[in-house]
DNA sequence: TATGAATGAGTTTTCATTCAT
DNA sequence: GATGAATGAAAACTCATTCAT
């Protein structure tokens, strides 16, 4: 039962955390959403900032994990650069309760936030990672990668996140089959050819 | 002596505010910090939730009023758009205290977030008008204005605020006397010719 | 000036402190009600306290006036018993907010309610003393008078606020004018012959 | 020890709002009346306001099963009018914190109120009944019952009242059995015959 | 493993009172 | 006499965490 449990806390706690955030959401209405006691979560997690911790690390190590193996399914880092755009703005469209805690959270200032910072660390490594073999193999300019890739991370995530907000009554699902084409296909634009006419 | 005790609880709130986030800010933090008894700010502002609106509205409006200002001075869509930039990141830099706030605080989920989300689409605005009369006048591709502004205000944000925290020991003016160009520069780069090489 | 601006104090006082009762009213809405400025009422009186003690001794004193000076017109006991409730009756009932203090606060627990039992007692007293001449005369059986005049006051008012707060909306002039006379007739009738048929 | 512990709560309350009335007793007086931790009351009460209501409602409850109960064992009009007297005025001694709470709060303006007088007009009702039927069965006169039931209620509250307070020091029982025959032989007489003498 | 009653430190909010002008 | 900004003690209420069952 324990894995059901446990399973049953984090799709609670990924919810009412992504509604209210993380001081306002409160351990009864996790227990509650979960169905289960107060003190089972507490037999799981040692605190409500261990469950949080756990459910974004989760959380990030699904997303990276995601977002490489659909990568490595392209080469050509011009297509690996739509590639990862993809995977990324399809992922955060399908965990749309996900990405608001993300970039709500990220922010927050306590010491949850190094470890957090270390991740959309990461995030920024992958595009960092295929913008720096793009500009080896000449196909970029010679940019600077590690602040680029900031730049790319933040224009993705706030525009998926203003999708989410605009279109709050569609699904995850709804929302990534619909929106991930227009919005990679605006980035893509955006980010290969800029936006100077010639 | 309204006026001065009005201005101090201002200070003291962004402070704090900033530091811990609006859950975590304390009322006697901020009574402390602004020097005056709690019962002080609740005689000038009926509660947290209300001296943290009036706080960010009063922030968002003098950012608005800076950057409205610094464009008027250019008037070529293509130095209109870096005249826009580094009026934002500048002032973001300056007061990274309300940048941190501003980014923490819209994605997490309460009434207040509304408020302010009609802020944060005021200034995407801007940026869309730009976009706007740089199209009409030849000078900007075909672009989706609209979502383009907020890809564009989301890398910008998301680049000072990474640059906020790595390099928390410095003070706003230094920040924003150093770091400015080169943001500008890179995002500039960025969305002007984007990354592929021709 | 000074007695124009007691006077207002001692208006919007009542209307207060019977609106609200003793704990739930605000100096605040006391002063904003008398149209002049917190400090002022504690320029005339030094605590709420004594506000309010000098409000219902002063109500008291001017009920107690009234209806001796209503009595002092008959002479017959059986007449007299009427006139006092009579007196009493259109009393309240004209001074509705007062009576409801009246009753609401008596039962109070606190070191002001020694005093006001005080001022109920000397009600009581005037019944008392009706009773006592009534008895000596051989006009009323050998009651209790004492006893009987407490129960006599508590019908008197109940019955009073009963009807006060059913019709909430009528003023304290038209209840005094439509309520007086019915319902001093039926305690006249209880309290003269009693409900047994014969 | 749920029952237990909400007993304990109950129990103090009553004591400490009889004491000091709804808005000058303190939280933390009942919890500590009860041996329990403040949060044990929020934990089974969701406010002050609630358990005053859930009390008030209780002892009132109790009161009128009481009434009932000691009334069926009489058949007889005049007989059950005094055996209403007597288990009222009874029930209003031995629990005499309970009968100032009553009194005191019913005419407080407050959105209480309400709930309040419904029950007090209950109690009024048993009155009314009994005159109705004494009525009808040709013992009463035919007087206003439903006005008359309202004197009478408050002739006897106000009585025992007045005796709680004088006799502070008595205990509930020993009140009961001393001043009740006393008592309802004063408004027997009262109310069966009228004070004229013939 | 799971439960949920109990806890108490921590927070927001209220409001009578003061006092410099 | 009158003002109203400032005060701070007091109170209601919250909620993460514990623990006996």
């Amino acid at each position: 039962m324990s894995r059901e449990t446990v399973g049953m806390i984090f799709e609670a706690a990924v919810k009412v955390f992504a509604e209210r955030g993380f001081d306002r959401a409160k351990m009864d209405d996790i227990a509650r959403e979960a169905g289960v006691a107060k003190g089972t979560i507490y037999y799981h997690f040692t605190s409500k900032d261990e469950l949080f911790t756990a459910l974004m690390n989760h959380g990030l190590q699904k997303m990276k994990e995601y977002v490489r193996r659909r990568m490595d399914e392209v080469k050509q880092p011009t297509l690996k650069l739509r590639g990862l755009l993809e995977a990324e703005v399809s992922y955060l469209f399908q965990h749309g309760t996900f990405a608001k805690l993300l970039l709500a959270e990220v922010w927050s200032s306590n010491e949850r936030q190094y470890e957090f910072r270390a991740h959309i660390h990461e995030l920024e490594s992958i595009i960092r990672e295929v913008l720096e073999v793009g500009i080896q193999e000449g196909d970029f300019r010679e940019i600077n990668a590690t602040e680029t890739s900031i730049a790319i991370f933040g224009a993705m995530s706030v525009t998926v996140l203003q999708e989410v907000f605009r279109d709050i009554h569609l699904s995850g699902e709804e929302l990534a089959n619909t929106r991930t084409t227009p919005v990679v296909d605006m980035l893509e634009m955006l980010l290969h050819q800029g936006i100077l006419k010639n």
